[in-house]
DNA sequence: TTCTCTACTGTGAACGTTCACAGGAGCATC
DNA sequence: GATGCTCCTGTGAACGTTCACAGTAGAGAA
């Protein structure tokens, strides 16, 4: 009486049963799918559902299917990075909307230190999950090696680099995204182009630089290495990495930016030396996050279609969870113009 | 052999009770604090969970128990605002931590929709959750009183105005906090202070508007309905109703911004107008969010201690859970000098 | 009629834990 | 030497589902 909440329990499957004068399989039958069962039993059942207010208790489902009808959205990022950067939002918004379309609920889980990772690698692997989206920018992350030998049903967001067991995952199309941001800064007339590249241990910072060394090939362009500064992400790392291109090319007219948050510390440390942008330097950013919209001038950039991707993230690790074979999805890109560039 | 992954059954507590010797009981009673337990037989049941690499089977456990060992993070936001608004992610991560520490998962809810919410206040009323961690900005929220009525223990993010229940929640001193900053901006001699105010119906926003008030009041300056604008802590809500007090009191010589974001919005608005940041005007923010960081000039503003918050709110919900009753908290802003003031 | 087939329904067992209880061992007290 | 107490241990029942199987009724064919 005096316990916390004092919740009456709920309604079980033998009330709905009770209540509708059918027996607890006829009830489970109904709840899933309703095969071989007749059209006044699924009435009454239904109507019976309805007034009891029953929902399933899915801990004795799980007990019994060995399913946890859930899925785990896992975090291993030793920075807090991910939290700065708006992309995460709207991939685990996506994800949790998805997901929610199809009733499976997501846990958040957040794996920054190495005793975390192996603490939420056995609690996956334990079955309390039956699958996982992993969002990890950095390659060398141990835990989806783990979790793919124990057979768990993963999807990574953006291609994992220097793995060679089998794993699904869904990704923008950066190296042709890269390309067309490129192309376009030099249809500007653009000939000292730079790039600011992100960690080169990351899927991302190598395929976006491929696609713009690429470019730059093409167009008989030669490799000028004082034009290719490193960034981690960070708007501080983009400003810094600006500072060393303006030193070591200070004749550069275009900067390609790997991330809109990089380039809005590139736009920083631009105006801060007097460039004017674009009329001097045209600047072409990556994500189309909300960052690219509050610089100062509104940022060009590529978009990454994050609605896709958490769709389809979701998907494939729904059809690996029902039995299919991992799977590869890259999404193309957008440019969309504004005023940098 | 063909089914998905191919996952071998995990231990269970009755391999963990062979391999040491004792019987379920006594595993069981190791695995719950261990009381009653010869230090031979724990030593017996550690070591055999070490070599099974045994992990509890919770959906058994929740089942006999009624508890879920979990608790739920439920977004009630028709808008797509939290997602554009930085302070959410450190939240979300927070309490991830938080909760991490005393090994309870959290499930990430977003209920957007009439539909959804209903759909999410059976789930949680069913007891799929053992208690909810609500932020929803704006009041006149159905969902906190239902929960509350069902007897489901509650933490809000931000006091819930208007409200009959007693429901349990975890602020910042949104009041003090505005009036600090209102007190700077006049202790730098301005004398027309406008505000462009958070959405009314909300308790940041109502507090924040009514901080400035006071000490406008308290400085002998009358109200001056001009010098007051409306926004919904969005940036375009910002740029908008700064360019409203542009229009409405031309003198105006600081601004109390009740957003971070909003505040970007106020800096474009007012650079647009030709006026200097912070020489003619001065702007102050709130929230301390990265977009602080990113505006030029850095923005001077209030910071919520963001981390205590959702450290706070995990605390009481957790003391909720066991049987506390609810409790309010409060916590203390800081001001952060920067160059917009 | 009688048999077979199909469509539907009910029932016992099982999932892996915790809980309540019963009982044993050891020790001190009367 | 009996009694009581404390500490520890094992065991049966229960939690609310699903699954496999057995059983019933009705329709159609021989």
């Amino acid at each position: 009486m005096h316990t916390a909440g004092g919740r009456p329990r709920p309604p079980t499957i033998h009330d709905v049963a009770r209540e509708a004068g059918v027996s607890r399989g006829t009830v489970s039958r109904v709840l899933n799918g309703g095969r071989n069962v007749s059209t006044a039993a699924r009435d009454a059942v239904e109507a019976a559902i309805r007034r009891t207010g029953y929902v399933v208790n899915r801990h004795a489902r799980s007990l019994i299917t060995g399913r946890s009808d859930s899925v785990g959205f896992l975090l291993t990022e030793p920075q807090e990075r991910f939290f700065e950067d708006p992309n995460f939002n709207v991939l685990l918004r996506g994800c949790t909307e998805a997901l929610a379309a199809h009733d499976v609920p997501l846990l958040l889980m957040i794996a920054g230190t190495e005793a975390e990772r192996r603490r939420i690698t056995r609690y996956i692997t334990a079955g309390h999950v039956d699958g996982v989206l992993l969002v990890s920018s950095h390659s060398g992350d141990p835990v989806a090696v783990r979790l793919r030998e124990a057979g768990v049903p993963l999807v990574a967001c953006g291609k994992p680099i220097g793995q060679g067991t089998k794993v699904s995952y869904v990704a923008a199309a950066d190296r042709d995204g890269a390309r067309e941001m490129v192309q376009y800064l030099l249809s500007l007339g653009r000939r000292r182009v730079g790039t600011v590249t992100g960690p080169l241990d990351t899927p991302g910072g190598v395929e976006r630089l491929a696609g713009y060394r690429e470019v730059l090939a093409e167009a008989g362009l030669g490799a000028d290495e004082r034009l290719i500064a490193n960034g981690d992400y960070s708007r501080a790392s983009g400003e810094a990495a600006a500072e060393r291109l303006l030193a070591g090319a200070p004749d550069l007219d275009a900067v390609f930016v790997a991330s809109d948050l990089m380039a809005q510390g590139v736009l920083a440390a631009l105006q801060r030396a007097g460039r004017r942008v674009p009329e001097d330097v045209a600047v072409g950013g990556f994500d189309d996050s909300p960052a690219a919209l509050a610089t100062q001038p509104p940022m060009t950039t590529i978009r990454q279609p994050w609605g896709r991707i958490s769709a389809e993230m979701v998907r494939v690790l729904l059809a690996q969870i029902g039995g299919e074979d991992p799977a590869a999805v890259i999404l193309p890109t957008e440019l969309v113009h504004r005023a940098s560039a």
